[in-house]
DNA sequence: CATGAATGAGCATTCATTCAT
DNA sequence: TATGAATGAATGCTCATTCAT
């Protein structure tokens, strides 16, 4: 029936559209200081829609978080697909993760930059769900290394360490260029191939 | 004169005290969760008497943040006047501004993680204050791998490009820490130690 | 015309089942505590389906209040009919008439224990047409007297007194038992043969 | 000084209309269908300026409840100092009672006739402050029992049965009259008079 | 007949801030 | 200089109700 599916079509933008805002809202002003009022005012709704498509404002929030860390598996993923010799791969893999970040900074810096809502707002099973997906993607870095290790094209014996580090490392770079920040940066290629060279070359 | 003296500094003292005090909850409890009423209670003075010594609550945060970007320019400078060999006050630097970013993580995050437009809580006034302090301390990475360079223990010719990645390094690490999002990370001292030799070797 | 009977008595098998959830969760959670959606959900069906029965909440309740009184009413003209000696036709009214409030609290409290004017959700109509209804039942208490004093059984000669002291007495007893106010009350049997007995030997 | 006293008046003076107005609204509309903005709005003043008063709505409505128990008592105790023989004692003690709720029908309907507020609002320890200064009342009406069976004035032997029948017989009365409900009640001091006989010669 | 989507008004409460004193 | 009193705006959230379908 054509009027059923054109409804869920449209519920279906609607959540969409509540996500984008709220995630843009939560980037641009802090989690705390943004008000379901306000999500609701920039998507021409009343608050009170917002939920009937979220339970509250944590709910929101974890959503969002974990339907970016999800993107961001399923796209690990697909290179891993491809596969690549293993360096080629993890290089292929950390530029993936610094587009990806610079593909939807929004998403990026709200669930990678912003500290974790405090207090009884965000309960611990919000928590948990984000950390979950945020794992996987984690994995996806770790089960790479692993793979480098063990063919010999890098020299670190501990994965755990060199998973974190490099972790550490491209999100640096990533949140910077996210960021926005007014600093007098060089060109985005430059530092990406820069820096995942300077990555690669540390494990050797 | 006796008397406007003691005025002065008992003064000084308030605002001091004012100072160290919402420091210490904005540290503790997050920004967000700490309210004037909160700071005067700690003082034991009206909420009021705050606004005798600062604009408003803005104001009393970018005065911490940029005396606390202070410190972190005065300890680096410090380490600069030790006449360290300069690989090993690259180290020391390096790990200086990790430890400062851990032992400030408000100010950090306020400085290094929010995109520039934060709402009309803080205006443009307060971000750029506290910003170009923070300034200063980016600086003073430029000047020391310029002379590691000099000298010839890094390899690299680009100051600027070698200064940004390592600056987006260091700064992924410390923000992760500083987030402080529940992620099982190793010991901090072996992460940082870590992080330090992969950058400095990534750089010969 | 089978169709249309049969949509009839699904209307009114409909109504009565709103009514009885509505009661039963008025009577459990409180008035105010009740939410029509809550209402809706017992009985599976959308809230919005409840407004074809019944114009807004307080019609609801209303409706409630005067067939709950209908079958107080019909309680007491049953006790009537069975041809009882005066008095104990008296005393078994009056039983009668404290169990109904035990039995129906929130229809008793909001018809008995409410001032008139009930802000803007109960309309005086709502308010009058309970009212009516719980009226028909002093008017059995009264006729209940008057009996028992035209067979001597009873002493005093003011029949109109007499009914609005003992309506007083049994009216007290029983809200403060539905009110349930945490005092400890003796067991609710004994304060009920207590009362009846104390009123009954007061009359004499 | 002045100015000190002055300020403490007037602070007084605000405290006892919010309470004045809170138990008027509380009785005419119910406990939860004031909000603090109604209280707010009748004594013209901004809803927050009600919390520097009173830390939140339960306990608004708990410091009615026990000053309203606090002057019964009083009044009670009053009669008890005046040494007259049990059975006038305990004659003038019910006539105060119902006098009493007459002469505060706002405070007595809504500490006696309204249940209490239910769920996580109010909690136990206001529920328990408010018992506790009922309870006091009450043991001076078990006091006044106590005595009169000593001296053989009555005959039943179970006081907390007495007492409890008692208060709730005179309760009946009080609050039916306080109700104001449109019944047509007789004379006032007729059913007063009236109910205290009856009251004290089913005691005999 | 029944509903899903949406809403506007309302709730208790908190907070940064002002201002007369 | 310091404050106590007061406030207006905001917060997350709930609910009775409406209405197009």
């Amino acid at each position: 029936m054509g009027v059923a599916e054109r409804r869920a079509r449209e519920k279906e933008e609607l959540r969409a559209e509540i996500l984008n805002s709220a995630a843009e809202l939560f980037l641009k002003e802090g989690y705390q200081n943004v008000s379901m009022r306000k999500i609701a005012d920039r998507i021409e709704y009343a608050p009170s829609t917002i939920y009937l498509y979220f339970k509250d404002k944590a709910e929101l929030c974890q959503t969002i978080c974990v339907e970016t860390f999800e993107k961001l598996t399923a796209e690990l993923k697909g290179i891993a697909r491809l596969g690549l010799p293993p360096e080629e791969e993890l290089r292929r893999s950390l530029r993936s993760y610094i587009e990806f970040g610079l593909g939807h900074p929004q998403e990026y810096l709200f669930t990678f930059c912003t500290p974790a809502p405090v207090g009884d707002e965000f309960s611990q099973g919000n928590f948990d769900a984000v950390m979950k997906s945020g794992m996987e993607a984690f994995d996806l870095l770790r089960k790479g290394l692993s793979t480098c290790m063990a063919v010999g094209v890098i020299r670190t014996q501990n994965v755990e360490l060199a998973a974190q580090l490099v972790y550490a490392m491209i999100h640096g770079l990533t949140s910077l260029l996210v960021l926005n920040c007014g600093f007098p940066f060089l060109e985005r290629e430059v530092l990406i191939d820069g820096l995942i060279d300077h990555v690669v070359r540390g494990l050797k």
